[in-house]
DNA sequence: AAGATATTCAACCAAAAAGTTGATTATTAT
DNA sequence: ATAATAATCAACTTTTTGGTTGAATATCTT
């Protein structure tokens, strides 16, 4: 089970968003993805690591190729949370309009008395 | 100007996230922020500007006290980054799907046959 | 003017992250 | 059987991160 940490900091690496991206057109070797990034194959095979066991990517083993695909799944949880957290946010911003209104609402019969 | 990157890492920690949540009724000096994070006041001084930095949070200064909130404005290149992510996903799925059914209605056909 | 309070700055430390190179394991091709 | 290919593992280095403590700055209170 990735927690949402794993997703996140995951996420927050230009080069693992990028391996990302490249699986839009589906499933890919760790060659394939690693070629155009100017770094070593080891270093790209480890971001692979890395997104895996944070539940993003999914490998399936052909004999000695590898090939990974995004799994959507992953995302989930980090979604929720941002979602989660404007919502928050949306509801106090609905709180403060109201209690303008109300406010201008006093304003008006304070004017009309 | 925050890069993804920032935001991305910056939300990755649990005590910045919990951060964000203590914000949720309304802005927050820095020691208030700090008192429930069993670490040190420097620490939570440290996770704020992290935060600041990555534009989540903005912060209001009043003599000698700093006065921290939440800005959503910070979430939504994120928010936005995940949203293209899934998208780009479900289309690949739609795709598949409909490769499927071309393929039900071919079998179809050389059933009928 | 002193002292208390709110906060940051600076220097340090340990652990984690991101990269490297070299060796190893498996599988496929000649 | 040998050689080539696809990938990981292991060891090491450098940089970054998350925390600490102690000193400094700025403001408020007495």
């Amino acid at each position: 089970m990735p927690s949402i940490d794993h997703t996140l900091s995951a996420l927050a690496d230009p080069t693992r968003r990028a391996i990302i991206a490249q699986l839009s057109t589906g499933e890919q070797r760790v060659s394939d993805l690693a070629e155009p990034h100017h770094m070593s194959l080891n270093a790209v095979s480890k971001h692979i690591k890395v997104l895996e066991e944070a539940g993003l990517l999914v490998r399936r083993k052909e004999g000695r190729t590898h090939y990974l695909s995004f799994d959507p799944e992953g995302l989930t949880e980090a979604a929720n949370w941002i979602e989660r957290t404007r919502a928050m946010w949306f509801r106090r911003l609905d709180a403060l309009e109201a209690a303008l209104l109300a406010d201008d609402a006093n304003q008006e019969k304070r004017g009309k008395r």
